[in-house]
DNA sequence: ATCATGATTTTGATGACTCAAAAAATAATA
DNA sequence: TATTATTTTTTGAGTCATCAAAATCATGAT
């Protein structure tokens, strides 16, 4: 059994393997978890001895099929945990990723798929982050980012990338959460902000790039009945 | 924060000490927990430290009493989450221990006091084991078992102490889950069995009395609107 | 009172995970 | 190219939880 110390390595190297495509430095690693880089040298290097990545000092790492699958799986855990923290407990979903954190380790199977049954087998968490099957397949979501995507066209949120509470809440209070509707309504690329309008009401929201472009969206039209409704805090 | 050992640690000791009040021998802990026992002198002399027992050695181990309320707060996160699987998750009452032994050390309160609200504040287990309040208060349940009951007399199952899922499954296949009735008809002392009946259908079964003083019962009538109800295998 | 038996504690060691700081390798820059 | 700067690895050490086996204690029986 993988010990929820190499679950979380497996899942950080997943991820930023998902940006810089190849090799993740350590040092990224060293960071993302919170650890010294030190230790991620150590750690990787008994992953290795166990098949779940591949490494070669001063090179970088990255996940052997086995270590992606475990990955996946563990990634899989944790979405699915966080709907139905979200969808069933009624939980504020801007605090649902700590407590997911914790029990994607120690959940079993049986309870995993009870929860996937219960809530209809749902293809995002309540981030808009796809959900992995049980089989392993992760769906390839491509959408724009609000830097990116086209300028007074209706579209939709479709996915978060921040998990961090205070992030989450801003864009609560925005109104900007998976599934709101509004428009770009233009860029400043010297103060580096973007106007977005809200569609329900018409207001209007100033966002710095950085933030910008960690909201991704999609027309409008592509997904019409889906709805992740989004639960007010206990 | 204490670990997840330490918390399986203070469980142990306060289960040994309902049984035979006072100290706890080494010994009892040490098999009970499935530990070596240097492992066992090993730790309580950490948790001593902690001021979370009373430790002498070669005496014993007793709770102190913010060792008590630990152990009694883990006492409660395992009994809801127990009820909350069975209740809500449609889980098999012979295989939610397990779970809960696993996620009681990483739920949060949040979560649990959710849990809580949404059951309704359950008083008791699937088990009939007595859930603990948030403030720590246990009430004491004193049901005869089914070695010191009186015979022919309606009565209706109200706690099974035994949580190996080979036992429970037993009490299921013969429908002695808690809130089913029945009467005892009468004991074999040479024998050492016990001839229950099935109040619904009058069907009779045998126990040994090992089996038969783990099951605990109370009047038919003190409880009328209690039901546990208690789901099939999912 | 001595002795054997059983329970308990010590001892020495291991595995998993971590750190800080020194050493080495790589990359970047002048 | 030579010299910094950055990244990575090594080294030495510490914590937590564990074991097996040796040493010690406590107690019941002769």
């Amino acid at each position: 059994m993988a010990t929820s110390t190499v679950e979380d390595y497996l899942k950080c190297i997943f991820s930023e393997q998902q940006r810089s495509d190849g090799l993740v430095p350590m040092g990224h690693l060293a960071s993302a978890l919170g650890v010294a880089s030190g230790t991620v040298t150590a750690m990787v290097k008994t992953l290795k001895r166990s098949g779940l990545v591949t490494y070669e000092p001063y090179s970088g790492v990255s996940l052997t099929p086995a270590g992606r699958q475990l990955a996946v799986h563990v990634l899989r855990r944790h979405r699915l945990i966080e709907v139905f923290l979200v969808e069933i407990m009624g939980m504020d979903w801007g605090t649902v990723h700590e407590e997911a954190e914790q029990l994607e380790h120690v959940v079993s199977d049986r309870l995993i798929e009870r929860m996937d049954e219960m809530l209809g087998h749902p293809a995002v968490d309540p981030h808009g982050d796809p959900i992995p099957s049980a089989q392993g397949e992760v769906l390839e979501l491509n959408h724009l980012d609000l830097l990116s995507c086209a300028l007074s066209h209706p579209l939709r949120v479709a996915r978060v990338l921040d998990q961090s509470s205070t992030f989450l809440h801003l864009v609560e209070r925005q109104g900007l959460r998976p599934g709101s509707h509004l428009e770009v309504q233009g860029r400043d690329s010297a103060a580096e902000t973007v106007q977005v309008k809200l569609l329900p009401d018409g207001q209007s929201v100033n966002l710095g790039f950085g933030a910008a472009s960690k909201i991704e969206v999609a027309s409008s039209e592509s997904f019409p009945s889906e709805k992740l409704s989004t639960s007010l805090p206990s």
